[in-house]
RNA sequence: AGAGGGUUCGCAUAGUGGUCUAGUGCGCUUGCUUGGAAAGCAAGUAAGGUGUUAAAGCCUUCACGGGUUCGAAUCCCGUACCUUCUGCCA
């Protein structure tokens, strides 16, 4: 959500949001809408003003003349509901509008329709090497005994996977961590946990809702399950208005995380990239409303899922994602892409992203300076680890000719071992 | 899941149809007082919208959404949340 002042006085910038963005947006008729939505609201307040003064008359009128007095104030009773009624249609509708208003991305973010777009910023390490041809993870894992995919589709449905023996422990060990990693080294983050069964108005306040009703599960009580722990979390801190002497406010949450994966059924269809059920460790920070203080906990939140990633020695890179890879509401985007040897290719670890104030004015998160004055925060997030994702990851780059797979060095005290197959 | 009680200005409370323009206490801010403080006294103490050079004014908000009424914190209906009891349950 975007201040419809800013959007009016704008006008440009939000057509070069949506064009960028590669999002189809009517400015003019939000505009329109807009100048009737005030022109009723005029009509409305003053025929309440003189309803209420009228009114108010009645009530200090000797109690004989009242009834009088009343029945002369029905045809203006009338005139006020009929305004009223209007001023509701216009807004319902003006709402609506406003919902689909973009924002505005940064001038530093490519150009472009999708990922093909992105743009490299950085690159992290070397491929690695190997004297044989690599296995892919889910060949690995089963043989490993590790995972199993087909009980996991079975019990489960398309994308199901159970983890099983070291595949489970593995996944603990990158729980705990990354749990050590916050805790001793990142100790400004406070730890939550937090639902996944969230009500709608916390994925409007984030942005993911109404534009992504397709992606996300819902109960038969009118909930959805939530694709990120950053969902939840936003939305603790809906309708609080904290001194700005407590910000940045920092969290790491984590939640279970569910995505319908509509419209991806050809992409990654096999093993624990793509599923519709997983666990995330989200980076959440509120800031001051000021650019450069968002820019900063942006770079800030970067660094440290790249001290993970480099702590469990995977070579990555970080795109910029282009315009029409953002979502509507993020104003830059960097995902971080690790190696996946059996494609030869970067795939998605991370993805971080700040948006200004988007989504505290939609979840009404303000503070207030110093001056008293009152703003609404900026939020950013970022992943810090995914799981079973990065188990790709993992045991693809740290495979052995004879099959099995390497521990990473700082994972094995969580294992116990420093081989997997052995 | 069923039955009951509840939701009022930061907190606690008052308020069952018309000066409620939401009272009072606490808290907070400022001033007076004081060597300084406390106490006391006095004043102030929400957010949003509209409007304006600025203001005044006006509108909305007593959980939320409808309704009754000339007029609703107050009456009626629905929803959400909290809570108690019962049921179920890791």
């Amino acid at each position: 959500m975007l201040d419809i002042k800013f959007i009016r006085e704008n006008p440009d910038l939000i057509k070069e949001a949506a064009r960028k963005k590669h999002i189809s947006f009517d400015i003019n008729a939000l505009v329109k809408i807009d100048d009737e939505r005030k022109e009723a609201l005029a009509l409305f307040e003053n025929a309440r003003a003189e309803q209420n003064k009228l009114s108010d008359e009645v009530g200090r009128a000797d109690p004989k003349d009242r009834a009088e007095m009343a029945e002369k104030l029905k045809p203006l009773k009338e005139q006020v509901q009929n305004a009223e009624e209007q001023v509701r249609e216009i807004t319902k509708e003006w709402q609506a509008q406003m919902l689909q208003v973009p924002n505005v991305p940064d001038v530093s973010v490519p150009e472009g329709g999708d990922d093909s777009s992105n743009v490299e910023v950085s690159v992290w390490g070397e491929k690695p090497k190997f004297d044989f041809a690599p296995k892919d993870h889910v060949e690995l894992m089963q043989n490993l005994e590790m995972a199993d995919f087909e009980k996991g589709a079975e019990v489960s449905g398309f994308r199901g996977y159970f983890l099983k023996g070291d595949g489970a422990l593995l996944q603990f060990a990158l729980w705990q961590f990354v749990t050590e990693f916050f805790r001793t080294k990142k100790s400004e983050y406070e730890f939550m946990v937090v639902p996944s069964l969230v009500r709608r108005e916390t994925l409007l306040g984030t942005g993911y809702l109404p534009q992504g009703e397709d992606d996300l599960y819902k109960t038969q009580d009118g909930e959805y399950l939530s694709g990120t722990a950053e969902v939840a979390t936003m939305s603790y801190f809906s309708d609080r208005v904290f001194s700005v002497s407590e910000l940045p406010i920092k969290r790491i949450a984590f939640s279970t995380a569910f995505r319908r994966e509509a419209g991806s059924h050809s992409k990654d269809v096999k093993g624990l990239f793509r599923v519709h059920e997983f666990h995330k460790f989200e980076q959440v920070i509120l800031c001051e409303a000021n650019h450069e203080t968002s820019v900063a906990h942006h770079e800030e939140l970067l660094k440290n899922a790249e001290e993970l990633l480099q702590a469990l020695g995977l070579h990555y890179h970080t795109v910029a994602n282009c315009g029409g890879d953002l979502g509507l509401g993020q104003v830059k985007k960097y995902d971080i892409e690790a190696w996946v040897p059996s494609q030869s290719s970067f795939k998605e670890t991370h993805s971080c992203s700040y948006f200004h104030d988007f989504q505290s004015r939609r979840l009404n998160i303000k503070y207030k300076d110093t001056e008293g004055k009152s703003h609404f925060a900026h939020s950013l997030n970022n992943t810090a680890l995914a799981t079973p994702r990065i188990l790709q990851h993992i045991v693809e780059n740290y495979q052995q000719a004879d099959g099995t797979v390497r521990v990473p060095g700082v994972l094995v005290p969580y294992i116990g071992k420093e081989v997997i197959g052995k």
